[in-house]
DNA sequence: ATAATATCGAACAGCAAGTTCGGTAACAAA
DNA sequence: TTTGTTACCGAACTTGCTGTTCGATATTAT
């Protein structure tokens, strides 16, 4: 890719994220990102048909890194390799904490609804791995479909907790509390 | 409240409800919102300031009906008076699938976020009173807060569960889950 | 009957979206 | 280095929606 591309792509991306950490995605306009970005406003367009396109092209880079990383190659280490005996989950609040790919600072913007959304939809498909964290509970008889929507729900709604409470359990504590919740 | 009023009034809400059941919030104009209630632009915003504010009420009217019925006068039935014997939740349950005040056209609607966020704000109120369903369950020894986070979280996410997948479980079965799930 | 007021309808300004186009600068390949 | 290609700029433009204004009309309450 041309590197005025990449620069004109990366620049967007960057002023974009800025603004949703402070303002509500619906009132950002396409004339503040280009001016923050500092690029024409034909580029933009040349870009991203709208804002709801460029949207979801940000969420579906920052997802994928985070949760497809695992089909890659060796050489590229992600999220769930890091620490290969570590729980999952465990890996995902320390990730989040951490404001890896800085996550946690859009799902902590009034744009949070919007991410966690993406969020869990990749969530679940990791979710079909942990079936058996509900082995032994009484919901261990509810439908499959039932169970894994359930487990990401759960996981969804105490990150939800965990971020507007302030962050005042730790990474280790917060896992409990989701196995508890479980 | 004069008779003029109270009708365009219900004209506005009764077309925005329409609206909403087939198009997303943000794409719904206010042109289309006072055509099909027969109400000129001006009347409008002599009774709402914005399409937002109009959102706003709606929400609080509806929800309003639904939950805080309950410290009205002895001569009103409200949701929860009906069978008083019946779990709470079970109440609930039979009656969004009833489509009491078309609820559930509205949460089954492309706006489901938007109604479930209200839902759950006010269900967190009556969960209060609900934290004895955790009872000798690993979840008991929670923080308070997050127990009633909870148990609404969790209702909210069987309710959009079940309408997602097509309300194919009968009210009783459904709370079974839930409680199951908890 | 009278005064108050809600409505209408049409026009208006303001703003943001998305398009167009000619000129300029950066790129890649020979 | 030269040449053809491509991305960018910037400014002007159309379009569509928002929210306001105002005089005229019809409905309401007293």
């Amino acid at each position: 890719m041309d590197r005025r591309q990449r620069k004109s792509r990366e620049a967007i991306f960057k002023a974009f994220e800025e603004l949703l950490k402070k303002r509500d995605f619906a009132h950002i306009t396409v004339g503040e990102i280009i001016e923050k970005a500092d690029v024409g406003r034909a580029t933009f367009y040349a870009h991203f048909e709208t804002k709801e396109f460029l949207l979801k092209e940000l969420c579906g880079e920052l997802f994928c890194h985070i949760f497809d990383a695992e089909e890659n190659e060796h050489n590229h280490r992600h999220i769930f390799e890091c620490k290969g005996e570590e729980p999952v989950f465990l890996h995902l609040f320390k990730h989040i904490r951490n404001n890896d790919n800085n996550l946690l600072s859009l799902l902590s913007s009034s744009n949070n609804e919007i991410f966690l959304g993406y969020f869990k939809e990749n969530l679940i498909k990791l979710c079909e791995s942990q079936l058996d964290l509900l082995k032994g509970r009484s919901a261990e008889k509810l439908p499959e479909d039932f169970k894994i929507n359930h487990i990401a729900s759960v996981f969804v709604e105490v990150l939800k907790w965990w971020i507007d409470t302030g962050l005042k359990e730790s990474p280790e504590t917060i896992t409990e509390y989701f196995y508890m919740a479980l």
